[in-house]
RNA sequence: GGCCCCAUCGUCUAGAGGCCUAGGACGCCAGCCUUUCAAGCUGGUAGCACGGGUUCGAAUCCCGUUGGGGCCA
């Protein structure tokens, strides 16, 4: 199967997730099938072009690993790939369709067309052009849009390639602009002129297209070319069951990234909102998914974005990563939270607990909780309720004495048997000496150790803390319970 | 409002007439494990929107209703 498709973003904001899905099945198909995935930059409106989001759409297909083979800033063979370095093939197609009466000029005002569009509400006749320039020969001197002469009788058929046909009655499309009184072309002009031109294959677009394509159809059959395969893929929906959109919060590609998602985890949640493998695949990477790919596995319905799924992906994704992998994607995490660059050497040493805190990280920036203490300088801060736990609640000197037993059970451990079964067996040991629970004496040396209730398992911790650290901590904390009125 | 699309557990989905007493995953609930928090394990909860057809047989096909969504205004 021969195929080329391609990603047509409007540089108007950046890319939110709904947008990207659609590339991520352009890119999919491009690579099951051996084509090309192409990037065109649809800035026609300029009026709503944002300064730099073109560079933040390419960014984000890269962060998501989808690569491209044509687009602005790489070329190809049908550059250039910026609609508006194109002007020249739309004014071009505009022309020849006016020459052969497919199209015609009109100078038809914004007030004439803003009363029109009044007096058919009012009689509540369906709202469009009436035509009124059609037959007026308006002269190419004066300012003027380019339409495009509609049927107006029988009905506009979209082979829609997940529906079948999909039939629309002319008599209630109008006669749509092609070319604006600027020379700009409408999205209707520019994307079959470009797709046609660069041989797209597949137009794979948001449902929100459907019912504008037979204007579409309308224009290839007027231009004489061949139609490519309509794909028209249900639409991402809110918490709320609209179409998702900015109301709905974090919805740009950029937001999730900055939030601490995995791109592989986004784009394998986002690869399963209206696609599936088989009955019980969920976890695949993007070669498994590129493998599997193909347009018929496409549902109808839309999907609404379920952000604990991808949050449980994500803490998925995260558990299964190589722990060196892991610690590399923490780093910056940590480095921002300590405020300093951390060491590869430093971060070496989480590596024997990293798959402790992998276990506990659901989003990448609480890393930082699970390791800032390791290289925290001074006086950690607690309270010194948190020191006592449940166990020795509102009993500092029941806590200070379970402390210093502690202490001193550490402080005896011999260098070699600083490891965790060496510091487990030691605690376990003193806990049932004293005929407490385990938790209770592992409560206190967790909080001065760490400075947190929540923290990566104690023995791993300490280990990975070090003798001289832990003991001095400790020291800390039982100097605390020892002033209650800290 | 008009046109168009869609409809299986709360969510994502499997299901292309008998394999369905509807499968999986997330969530949720319970239990186990347990040094916090997690993770893990076991079990459970929950769905074919409704009504008509077609058929020996329908989640699956057809029609209608309802609901949701999109586009145009």
């Amino acid at each position: 199967m021969n195929v080329r498709v391609r990603y047509g973003p409007s540089p108007t904001g950046e890319p939110h997730v709904g947008n990207i899905r659609t590339a991520l099945f352009d890119w999919l198909l491009a690579r099951r099938f051996g084509g090309q995935f192409i990037v065109r930059i649809e800035d026609t409106d300029q009026s709503r072009a944002v300064e730099g989001t073109e560079q933040l759409i390419l960014d984000a297909l890269t962060w998501l690993g989808l690569d491209w083979d044509e687009g602005p800033d790489i070329g190809g063979p049908f550059a250039p790939y910026r609609q508006s370095e194109r002007l020249p093939m739309y004014a071009e197609a505009a022309q020849r369709l006016v020459e052969e009466a497919s199209a015609y000029r009109c100078n038809c005002s914004s007030e004439r067309l803003d009363a029109l569009r009044k007096s058919q509400q009012k009689a509540k006749q369906p709202p469009g052009y009436d035509r009124r320039c059609r037959d007026l020969d308006v002269s190419a001197q004066e300012p003027h849009v380019v339409r495009l002469a509609m049927p107006s009788e029988g009905d506009t058929i979209v082979n829609d390639y997940l529906r079948g046909e999909v039939s629309f009655q002319n008599s209630l499309l109008d006669d749509h602009v092609l070319l604006k009184r600027d020379g700009f072309p409408t999205y209707h002009l520019a994307s079959v002129v470009d797709d046609h031109h660069m041989q797209i294959t597949h137009v794979i677009r948001g449902e929100e297209w459907l019912s504008s394509a037979p204007r579409h159809v309308q224009t290839y059959a007027a231009l004489g070319w061949d139609e490519p395969a309509w794909v028209h893929i249900p639409i991402i929906r809110g918490p709320d069951g609209a179409k998702l959109s900015k109301r709905h919060g974090a919805t740009s590609v950029r937001q999730y990234a900055d939030e601490g998602f995995l791109p592989e985890a986004l784009l394998n949640f986002l690869a399963l909102l209206g696609w599936s493998k088989d009955e019980t695949t969920t976890i695949m990477s993007r070669d498994e998914i590129t493998e599997a790919f193909s347009l018929d596995g496409l549902g109808l319905a839309s999907a609404m974005f379920d952000i604990e799924r991808l949050r449980e992906m994500n803490a998925r994704y995260i558990r299964d990563l190589d722990p060196s992998d892991f610690l590399r994607r923490g780093r910056p995490h940590l480095e921002t939270r300590v405020g300093s660059s951390v060491s590869d050497g430093a971060l070496e040493r989480l590596l024997p607990i990293a798959p402790a805190i992998q276990e506990r990280v659901k989003l990448m920036p609480e890393f930082a909780d699970y390791t800032d203490f390791f290289f925290t300088e001074g006086p950690l801060e607690y309270d010194n309720s948190e020191l006592m736990g449940r166990a020795y609640r509102n009993k500092p000197w029941a806590a200070l004495e379970s402390v210093e037993a502690s202490l001193k059970t550490l402080r005896s451990i011999d260098e070699t048997e600083w490891t965790t079964p060496g510091l487990e067996a030691a605690l376990r040991e003193l806990a049932s000496e004293r005929g407490e629970k385990p938790g209770a004496v592992f409560t206190p040396i967790r909080v001065a150790a760490t400075g947190k209730r929540i923290a990566p398992p104690l023995f791993e911790t300490l280990e990975t803390l070090g003798q001289a650290l832990t003991v001095e901590r400790l020291n800390a904390a039982a100097e605390r319970l020892a002033r209650p009125d800290d």
